[in-house]
DNA sequence: CCTGAATTCGAGGGGCCCCTCATGTTAGCG
DNA sequence: CGCTAACATGAGGGGCCCCTCGAATTCAGG
């Protein structure tokens, strides 16, 4: 239970890669990473190819799908989020822990354009990560719910108002990343007053419905998504 | 010196356009209205050209670069929102005024998606509208300002606070508009809570400088800024 | 060293888009 | 009605991108 560690490094799993294989592979990871992060989740492959000094053939031999290098990615950025969804359940005050969550997830939208993209309804993130952004949010509605308990967090809203957050940030890190790469933190610390009991004021609209949020991470343009059935079974 | 005035209602102001050449221009606008709306400003030009049931060349004819055609479509939602920002100015509430004059602003941004990336960032605005945006930013803080001084809007925020509410509603109405296109307005009523005065908290980034806005503004990838100089003058 | 399997290469077909320009068409004045 | 300036057309050059596939290369075990 401890040996079988599924991590998804997959050199030490699958089948132990050529040298020059995993070279190259190594290289299109490290090149991938620095375009995603620059230009987002449509960063050309192209140019990914080019940077990494290797033929547009061995990219995709590598990573047949787009959505197969994006999970090489950020399976480990989805780890960092689960990670802080755990310690923020473990700290003692409802509020510090719910404002920690965010404050993490934030920073992780805030350095990377493509993982802004990402938790912003950009792609089909069922399929990533093992749901493990779908782990954190439930981590993340439990320490909502406590803070309601506790009184310090408005009773009007809802879990499903959270996606407000990740989708605000999403904007104003867009906006701002060039010329005020903090700015999202001012942001984020105003929307925490908005949620606190305090200052609660009617809201005009019903909240979302997790329904509604789900439907909004996948209408999203993704063709891949059928293609994930009829992929490979003759 | 009133004469030459540059007016761009074309049809008007500078030459009796030939019928079928005002028919065209007309069933261009009207295709790149719609085509705009959709997909924001990225919108194909020669989609809208076969949406209108014209040639390509006449598209470019009549509006040699798509920030002629930007333009032609988007003052009048600056004149709409310039007009917002005079009946907040008249209202006897600061706040209310204040309100107003975000939803309204909040309200276009939703209907369009050319005018939520315009006004967002997304596009040189000094070109637009003949700074139509920029007089009606100047009045929104002049609101600020005054319920600011009634003590109903907290202290510890500035005018230039106001680009998050925009920032953060572009956000917002992208990731929701095909599921819940009203979902901005409880967004928009969040934030206004955190304006209140109630419940301030420290907030952890100093404001924006005006100078900032403006950078964030025009920073973007825009590469007909300087064409726009080196344009007609030999 | 040799050989076969694994890997790499990159030209090339397809797509969508931008914008230009030589040629053909038309409106509307005289 | 006829003529000309205004207008419309759409093929075509250029760009960037996606993805495939047969030929060439390279690794690594025997």
């Amino acid at each position: 239970m401890s040996q079988q560690h599924v991590l998804s490094t997959p050199q030490a799993s699958a089948k132990p890669l050529r040298r020059d294989a995993q070279r190259n592979r190594d290289a299109i990871v490290a090149a991938a990473r620095k375009a995603f992060a620059e230009q987002g989740l449509d960063a050309s492959l192209e140019g990914v190819a080019r940077e990494a000094g290797v033929a547009i053939g061995t990219l995709y031999r590598h990573f047949p799908r787009r959505l197969d290098l994006v999970e090489e990615l950020f399976t480990a950025k989805f780890t960092e989020l689960l990670a802080a969804s755990e310690e923020a359940a473990a700290m003692d005050d409802a509020w510090e822990g719910f404002c920690h969550y965010l404050e993490k997830l934030c920073q992780l939208q805030a350095c990377d354009r493509a993982f802004n993209d990402l938790v912003s309804a950009r792609l089909p993130l069922h399929a990533l990560g093992r749901g493990m952004f779908e782990r954190a949010g439930e981590r993340a509605a439990q320490l909502f719910r406590n803070a309601q308990e506790k009184g310090v967090l408005r009773e009007d809203v809802t879990p499903e108002d959270l996606a407000f957050v990740i989708w605000s940030q999403a904007g104003i890190i867009q906006a701002t990343r060039a010329v005020a790469p903090n700015a999202w933190r001012r942001h984020l610390h105003l929307m925490l007053d908005a949620f606190r009991a305090q200052c609660a004021h009617e809201l005009p609209e019903p909240p979302l419905t997790p329904q509604q949020v789900d439907q909004t991470l996948t209408t999203l343009e993704c063709p891949e998504e059928e293609c994930r059935e009829c992929h490979e079974e003759a």
